[in-house]
DNA sequence: TTTTGAGTTGTTCGA
DNA sequence: GTCGAACAACTCAAA
C-alpha cells in the first residue's frame, strides 16, 4: 500500500468544514490534510482587521480548531509571509498540494497570484475554488461585456443565471499529519486591558455551528415577516444576523441559497419574504463585483465627481458621532449598539451613515474606518461599497437630495421606541411622542422624564432643518463645478 | 448606433 | 391628517 503525500487546506476566509471546496478537494486527494490558517504579515496594501474583527476571529478559529479535532484532525497555527509559511510547511511535511478558497481584495489576489505560480514553480499543485460567492466576480457580464454598475439588472442577471452546485458534506474524518503548531492565545487576538468584549461575547457565538444555528432559527419562521419587518430596529429577529459569519466563511452563501429555495420548495417559506431576503445576500455579491473592479473602493470616490466635495474637518463632531453623543437619538443608539455588540442593525447603519455624511457633512471615509474597526461583520466590499452608496458617491447613486431625517426615520422605523430605550437608557422615561427628538419636548416633559439637555443626555450637535440645507447645498454645488468644469 | 426605460432604502411643502 | 409634486440630471442596460 502507498501511502499518498498531504495536501495543505489553507483557510482564510472561510472558516467552515461543511460546503468548503477546498477542504473537499484536499480530502478527496486521499493523503493526510494540514488545516492551516496563517496570521498573515507583511503584504503590501492589505489593510490589518479591525479590533471587533479580530476579537470574532479569534473565536472563531476556536470554533473551527474544535471542529477539527471532532473529526480527528488539527488546526495548524502559523504567522508571517504566507508564502514563506507554506514553503516551510511544504518543507516539513512533504506536502505535494495546496488548495484555497479565493479572495477577493486587491493585495489579497495578487498575493495569492504570486503563491500560486511560485508553488507550480516548486512542482507543487496549487489550486483555488469559490467558496466566498455565488458567481465570481466576473462571471457576470452585461450584453456588452462589462461588468454591472446598476444593482437592479445585476440581481435579475444573477437570478437566471445561478443554480447552486451539489452541497459539499463536512469531511467525518480527517486524517492529519503531527506538527508544531503556534498558540492561538499568543497572537493576542483578543483585547487586552481593558476588555470591551463583554457585550459581543453576549450577543454572538462565532463559528460553524453558531452559523448553522442562526440560519435555521431565521428560516424557522422569521424569515416570513422578513419583507415587512427588515425595517424594524426594534426587533430582535427582524433580520437574520448572519453578516459576521458570512464575512468569517463561517457559512457561505451558497449554503444559505438552498436552504431558503428548499423552505420555499416545501412551503415552509414565502415566496416574497424569501426573495426580498436573497436580494439582500445578492446585494452582497454585487459589493464584491464593485470591489473586484474598483480595488480603491474603500479609499476612492467611486464617482469622481465627489472629490470636488467639500468634506468639513470637525474631531470633535466625529468623536460625538462615534460615541453615539450627537443628540439625535436614534443615530446615538445605533452608534451605541456598535460599539457595545459590534453590529448594528442595517436601517439604523443609514440613518447614522447619513448623518455623518450630510448632517455633519464628514467624508464617508471616516465614517468607514470607524465601521472597520467596531463591526463584527466589517467586510472590505460590503462595508466600502455600502458607505459609498450612502454618501452618494458610489455606484448606482442615491438622488443627492435624500437626506434622512432621524426624527422621521426613528418614527417610522423604531415606532415603539423599543430600540431607543434599549441603547439610549436614559431617554427610557421619555414619551414616545418625543423620544425620537427630546429637544423638542417641553421643559416639563423631560423634567418629568428625568432628562436633562446637556447633562444627561446631549444636546443635538446640529440644527436637522439648517444641516439639511447645508448638505444640499454643498452637494449641489460640487455638481454645479462639474458642469462648468 | 440610437433610443428608451429605469434606477433599494427620502423629505418637505402646500393644497 | 393625507396626498401629490418637487427636489436633477445622469448613467446604465438592453432592445
Amino acid at each position: 500500500m502507498t501511502s499518498r503525500p498531504p495536501s495543505i487546506v489553507w483557510f482564510r476566509e472561510d472558516l467552515r468544514l461543511a460546503d468548503n471546496p477546498a477542504l473537499a478537494a484536499a480530502v478527496a486527494a486521499g493523503g493526510p490534510v494540514v488545516c492551516l490558517f496563517i496570521l498573515e504579515t507583511g503584504i503590501d496594501g492589505v489593510r490589518p482587521l479591525g479590533g471587533a474583527s479580530k476579537w470574532w476571529l479569534d473565536k472563531s478559529l476556536q470554533a473551527l480548531a474544535g471542529s477539527l479535532a471532532k473529526a480527528g484532525g488539527r488546526l495548524v497555527l502559523r504567522n508571517g509571509h504566507p508564502k514563506a509559511v507554506l514553503f516551510d510547511l511544504i518543507g516539513e511535511t512533504g506536502a505535494s498540494s495546496v488548495f484555497w478558497n479565493r479572495r477577493y481584495g486587491e493585495a489579497e489576489k495578487n498575493a495569492d497570484a504570486d503563491i500560486k505560480s511560485a508553488l507550480k514553480d516548486a512542482g507543487v499543485t496549487a489550486q483555488s475554488f469559490n467558496g466566498r460567492l455565488l458567481m465570481e466576480p466576473w462571471e457576470l457580464k452585461t450584453g456588452s461585456g462589462g461588468y454591472y454598475r446598476v444593482f437592479t439588472p445585476f440581481w435579475r442577471a444573477l437570478q437566471a443565471a445561478y443554480a447552486p452546485p451539489a452541497a459539499l458534506e463536512a469531511p467525518k474524518r480527517i486524517e492529519c499529519a503531527q506538527i508544531e503548531n503556534e498558540r492561538l492565545a499568543d497572537w493576542k487576538l483578543h483585547p487586552g486591558a481593558p476588555d470591551w468584549s463583554a457585550g459581543m461575547s453576549a450577543a454572538w457565538t462565532p463559528g460553524e455551528a453558531g452559523a448553522k444555528a442562526r440560519l435555521l432559527a431565521f428560516l424557522e419562521g422569521p424569515v416570513n415577516q422578513y419583507a415587512e419587518d427588515r425595517n424594524r430596529p426594534d426587533l430582535d429577529t427582524s433580520s437574520s444576523q448572519l453578516s459576521p459569519h458570512l464575512r468569517f466563511g463561517e457559512i457561505g452563501p451558497a449554503q444559505i441559497w438552498r436552504a431558503v429555495k428548499a423552505g420555499v420548495a416545501a412551503g415552509r417559506i414565502d415566496e416574497r419574504p424569501a426573495h426580498v431576503f436573497l436580494s439582500e445576500i445578492a446585494w452582497r455579491e454585487f459589493s464584491h463585483v464593485l470591489l473586484s473592479f474598483n480595488p480603491q473602493l474603500a479609499q476612492k470616490n467611486y464617482n469622481p465627481n465627489f472629490d470636488r466635495m467639500p468634506w468639513r474637518r470637525d474631531a470633535a463632531a466625529l468623536t460625538a458621532w462615534q460615541r453615539g453623543e450627537t443628540g439625535y437619538p436614534v443615530v446615538d443608539a445605533g452608534m451605541r449598539q456598535l460599539w457595545q455588540t459590534g453590529w448594528m442593525h442595517n436601517r439604523v447603519r443609514m440613518i447614522a451613515a447619513s448623518f455623518l455624511t450630510k448632517h455633519l457633512l464628514l467624508p464617508w471615509q471616516a465614517g468607514e474606518d470607524w465601521f472597520w474597526d467596531t463591526l463584527v461583520d466589517a467586510d472590505p466590499a460590503i462595508n466600502a461599497a455600502s458607505w459609498q452608496w450612502t454618501a452618494g458617491s458610489g455606484a448606482d447613486a442615491a438622488p443627492y437630495f435624500r437626506v434622512f431625517n432621524p426624527m422621521t426615520q426613528g418614527n417610522k422605523f423604531d415606532e415603539t421606541g423599543g430600540y431607543v430605550r434599549r441603547w439610549c437608557p436614559e431617554l427610557a422615561k421619555m414619551p414616545d411622542k418625543f423620544l425620537h427628538a427630546p429637544f423638542e419636548a417641553q421643559e416639563s416633559v423631560r423634567s418629568k422624564a428625568g432628562v436633562t439637555l446637556g447633562l444627561s443626555y446631549p444636546e443635538p450637535i446640529v440644527e436637522h432643518s439648517a444641516a439639511r440645507q447645508r448638505a444640499l447645498d454643498a452637494y449641489k454645488q460640487t455638481r454645479e463645478e462639474q458642469g462648468a468644469a
